[in-house]
DNA sequence: TTGAAAGCGTTACCAG
DNA sequence: CTGGTAACGCTTTCAA
């Protein structure tokens, strides 16, 4: 920049000006400022911006794992939302493993993201406070955090979508549901499972414990899982599946038609003829990623917590029609 | 870090020095500035470091779609090596439009990442030229560059892999094939296309440009190429489709059976029972990465190509046997 | 409309 | 082993 202000014959302050589109410059002298630059293909150090006035225009977001189609389909959405601010992103996948969230994060905050977005692998979030202490904002997505400050969160209907996904079943006359689901430790397994045993009750039908399978997503697991339910005295006449990693497991252990109702849609599921229960992961990055530059232009009103719909989407597995066998 | 120095009676060099694991320290003055630091829960400004010392340890990636399971299996891929050599990724995605992609670059360059990953939406990278000449590497990945300084490229053997699918057709007694795909303005459409007539030319097939339908990856238009070839006087009897995305929604696109192999493996296309011609995005990440890193650890070789090999897996779409209608 | 000087928090360099 | 001082490249503040 001292260079460019040498050629042009200007005054440092005056590039800068130029550079950041402060009004107050003589166009003349500003063609000139930019004519330098372009002769000597200056580009501005963000770095030394950023040292001076605090600001990074950059926001860190933290998921699952960048490759599931779920967590990439909320990242793009948070990246589309952050472009249009002017912030760029730093993106780190968690392995549901809460060390590495919290390495992810707190490297996020050395390089002074403005911002983060954060799918919480971990409960514990009490090492945010320092940071938010430093004036980072911070929103939680798809998951709550179980302890530190209350903070924005955007989540969506767990519980309900469960609910009507298994009432959809119930109502096709289904009594015995068996429910396949990740391991209660994962926040929207259990309130999937919440859900599974509300619409239970509501049709005023037994929970039978035999039923339910929750455990790793591995397909080793789920296939074992299917195979046990299905060897029942007394077997399930349909599924429902936690979310979209268990469904495509269930499908791929399953060798005979079972009504099945999953809960996360996934490319080709209309093409198989699986009935789901659909949640929005860009709808959910969307909002989340709204929240938080709410916040970074000043919004100071209360944490809240936000919970988007679901939707119900008949495509025959839950209906008794099968395409798959 | 001023602080902390005092906090500890010693000077700003000793806490910058215990910070960043310098040598040269006596432990039990190193165990009072590492307890000072604790107590004021001080934490490191890169972006001070940065401007002090040049190296930021981070890097940017540009694909085309972060939503996109290509792109976010190759993202992931490059995530993991950046993060196992201590370095923060930004991500952000071209949306197939080449100012974007120059803009999103260029942005992180201000920012000083050490290097760059390019998935090129464009094929001109003069604008390049100032950043490689300030010292930032950089590799293209899944495309080349057509213009612009020679860099590091990893790509697929995209002619070879479409040339093993449509000979695979051939085996299977199809003499007519029709060949759906991206634009040719996309460099991996143009080289399967060349892959597809190589097959024919192998087999002493004659090459019919009635049967070739390249477009845009719109459901639409893909919709309104099916129907025209399977219209045609003298239909084919076989189907190459150019990648994921277009295979797709040919799938969703064909109301009967008729022999397909496509580019690209995608989730699910086992259940559908899909033959492929499977490339391996994590590869080609992790390849992109490697090369970026062992420039970034000072190799000054000359850029190389590498070329991914593909795998043909069959699974009955390619040899008659359709488990979808 | 323009400029000069101070300072952001760190690392590099040289001295002790 | 430890410390002082300069400097990185920019923005902020104040003055002209």
């Amino acid at each position: 920049m001292n260079d460019v202000a040498a050629a042009a014959g200007v005054a440092l302050k005056t590039v800068s000006r130029v550079v950041n589109d402060e009004p107050g410059v003589n166009p003349a002298t500003a063609d000139r400022v930019r004519a330098a630059i372009e002769r000597l293909g200056y580009r501005r150090n963000d770095s030394a911006a950023t040292l001076r006035s605090g600001r990074t225009a950059s926001i860190g977001l933290v998921i699952e794992d960048a490759a599931d189609p779920f967590y990439s389909g909320l990242s793009r959405a948070v990246e589309d939302v952050a472009l249009r601010h002017g912030y760029l992103m730093f993106t780190g996948s968690s392995s549901e493993d809460p060390a590495r969230e919290r390495e992810l994060v707190l490297a996020f905050c050395a390089r002074r993201v403005d911002g983060l977005v954060i799918v919480p692998a971990g409960n514990d979030h009490e090492y945010l406070t320092p940071e938010l202490d430093a004036g980072i904002s911070a929103v939680f997505a798809d998951r709550p955090s179980g302890s530190g400050r209350d903070l924005d969160t955007v989540l969506c209907d767990n519980a309900g979508g469960a609910r009507s996904g298994v009432a959809h079943l119930i109502a096709h006359g289904h009594r015995r549901i068996g429910f396949i689901a990740d391991a209660p430790s994962i926040f929207t397994a259990t309130q999937r499972w919440y859900g599974y045993r509300e619409a239970l009750t509501q049709a005023e039908l037994p929970y039978d414990p035999a039923l339910i399978a929750m455990g790793p997503p591995e397909p080793t697991r789920v296939l074992a899982d299917v195979e046990r339910l299905l060897a029942l005295p007394d077997p399930p006449t349909a599924l429902f599946t936690g979310n979209g990693r268990t469904t495509v497991a269930t499908l791929r252990a399953l060798n005979r038609p079972i009504a099945l109702v999953g809960f996360d849609d996934f490319d080709l599921a209309d093409l198989l003829g699986i009935t789901v229960v659909a949640q929005n992961p860009a709808g959910l990055g969307k909002a989340a990623a709204d929240l938080l530059f709410s916040r970074l232009s000043g919004n100071r009103d209360p944490a809240q917590r936000r919970e988007l719909p679901t939707q119900l989407i008949a495509r025959g597995s839950g209906e008794g029609v099968f395409r798959l066998f």
